[in-house]
This record gives structure tokens, C-alpha cells and sequence, in this order.
DNA sequence: CCAATCCCGAGTAAGTTGCTAGGAATTAAT
DNA sequence: ATTAATTCCTAGCAACTTACTCGGGATTGG
């Protein structure tokens, strides 16, 4: 029941252009550094953001990733579901749910698969990354060594 | 963000040994066999299932497992937890929490990974075996070639 | 032009998953 | 006492996933 470094370090990126949104486009480079994720490795990653419609890219020099819309207007799961698949602790209970399990209707377990999926959702969804740059504030404001990387 | 086999295997016997409690020990043979799942594997799950004390086994001729406690006793959260590890989308917010994170308390996103594994763990540790009876009992009435096994 | 930057596909070592194989120990039934 | 049924234990393994690395091509500001 992990989300891997992909969610992980997809969610810190989109964090970071968060806070930086407005100033123009920003290099992988810059991004990885201050995240301390593997350059190469976070490109990948972004691809499939810009794919997704969630980032957007200025090429060549000068050039970076910025986001597509407002940290508002972007929920975690939407980077989640981008970088790590459908939101579902099973196969049987994916949004489509064209797949697989013929007990279908009737799987008494099921239901509780339902209710995790659906609990798991509700949290992502209504989490925007303002949300939690508004939450990086107020654990500023307790301690002044926060730090937005990592 | 899946299950593993491990959970749902797991889950699936524990709620056929719940179906059957009080009737005695059940082989691993039948079980295996009512939920189409392969007897060595489930061998090895149902092992660690008693190691965590989850169900007890009588051995020899005629042995089995049986619940160690009443169904209503069981949240499904320790099945889980029994064969999947800590309930926690990230290391940094396991419970016992020693592992890894330097920054700690003043990291913005580790917020939201923890009210996705508080809202992980109300559902699993609210859910019981029992609980999974009734509601398959609902599905039941509704639609009479329910099956308590898949 | 050229340096910075994004874009793309291939390769890969280490770890995880979902099993299988084989046999030892225990016990009810005969 | 023997046998058949059953749990217990360890090892092995093929396929898949993860978290990268490598090498180069395409684009663009200065």
C-alpha cells in the first residue's frame, strides 16, 4: 500500500512550481536540484505530467516547466492518477471497473474495497496543491527552519 | 497503490473462516479450494496469520485454522497489516515513524500523506469481519446467487 | 553559431510478487 | 502400529516492477 518515488516526486515537483507559479518557466535542472531528485529520472516523470495536460514546457534555452493552471485548480490525485495509475486498492474496484472480477456485483469483499477506494479519493481530490502550500505556511510559522524542499 | 494477492488472499480467508466460525477447524485444502486461490501460497499467508496470533491451527488429522477470535473482534486492518506491513502510503508516515525523513515536522506534502493514511486506517480499523458478513448478507437478499467465496 | 534546455527511447540492476517443490512433524482414525 | 490427512518450514524461481542511467536528437535565446 505504497505510493512510489513516481507519486512521491511528482507531488514535491508540482509543489515546488506551486510555489514558484507566476515566474515564468522554471528548469528541470532547478527543480531537481532543490528537490534532490535524479535529473533524468524527474524528466521522465514530467513528460507524463505535460502529457497529462497538468504541466506545460518552454523549450530550449531559458526554457523549464511551469504549471498549466492554478495551484488551486490542481488536486493531488490528479498527479497521482497521472504518474501512478488509477486511485484503487484493487483491480476489481477501478472507476472503469470493466475489469476482471466476474462476482462482480455480488463479491462481499468488494464493498470494503469500495469504501477504502473511495476514502483514499476524497482525501486526494480535495487536496490541492494550495492546500498545501496554505499548510507549508502555518508549519512556517511554527518553526522558521521549514524548508519548502524535501 | 495496490493490495497485493497477499491482503486479498488473506482478507478472502479470513472472511471463510469468519463465515464458518464455531464450526470447528477448516482445512487449508478447502478453504483454498472455496476461494480458488493456491494452497501453498495460501500455506504461507495462513502462517503468518497465526504468528500474529489472527487464527489458531490444530494440526494433524482432521486439524485446520479456525478465527482465534470472534469475527466483530477482527478489523480487517490487521489482516492488513499482518501481510502487507504498516497501513501507510509513504515510509515517512508509518506509525512507530523512526524511519528516514530528516526534515520531519516541516515537510509541506507529508501532511497530506499522513490524512491519506489516517483515512487508510479508519476504514480498515473500523471494518470487521463481521461487518463484512452483514453486508454480504445485504448483497445476498438482493440478488440470490451471491456467493460468499471470489 | 552555441549553449542551455526539453524530448525520447533503450537498457539495467535490484527488489518484489506470486507462486512451486519437497519434505518433516503431528495427529485422528483404523 | 500403521496410514492418511494435515500443518509446518525452507528454499527456489520466473516474471514483473522500480528507480534509475545513458546517449542522443530537437528547439530556442543570446
Amino acid at each position: 500500500m505504497r505510493i512510489s518515488t513516481r507519486g512521491e516526486y511528482g507531488v514535491r515537483a508540482m509543489f515546488d512550481l506551486a510555489v514558484h507559479y507566476g515566474q515564468g518557466p522554471i528548469a528541470l535542472k532547478v527543480i531537481a536540484e532543490r528537490q534532490a531528485i535524479s535529473e533524468h529520472y524527474l524528466e521522465q516523470l514530467m513528460g507524463n505530467l505535460r502529457k497529462a495536460g497538468l504541466v506545460s514546457s518552454v523549450r530550449g534555452a531559458q526554457g523549464g516547466y511551469q504549471l498549466a493552471s492554478a495551484p488551486e485548480k490542481i488536486p493531488v490525485g490528479d498527479i497521482i492518477r497521472t504518474l501512478e495509475g488509477p486511485i484503487a486498492p484493487m483491480d476489481c474496484v477501478e472507476e472503469d471497473a470493466s475489469a476482471g472480477c466476474r462476482q462482480f456485483e455480488r463479491c462481499a469483499t468488494r464493498v470494503l474495497w469500495e469504501r477504502l477506494r473511495d476514502s483514499m479519493e476524497q482525501v486526494l481530490d480535495t487536496t490541492t496543491l494550495e492546500t498545501l502550500i496554505e499548510e507549508g505556511m502555518r508549519l512556517r510559522a511554527k518553526d522558521d527552519s521549514f524548508m519548502y524542499h524535501i
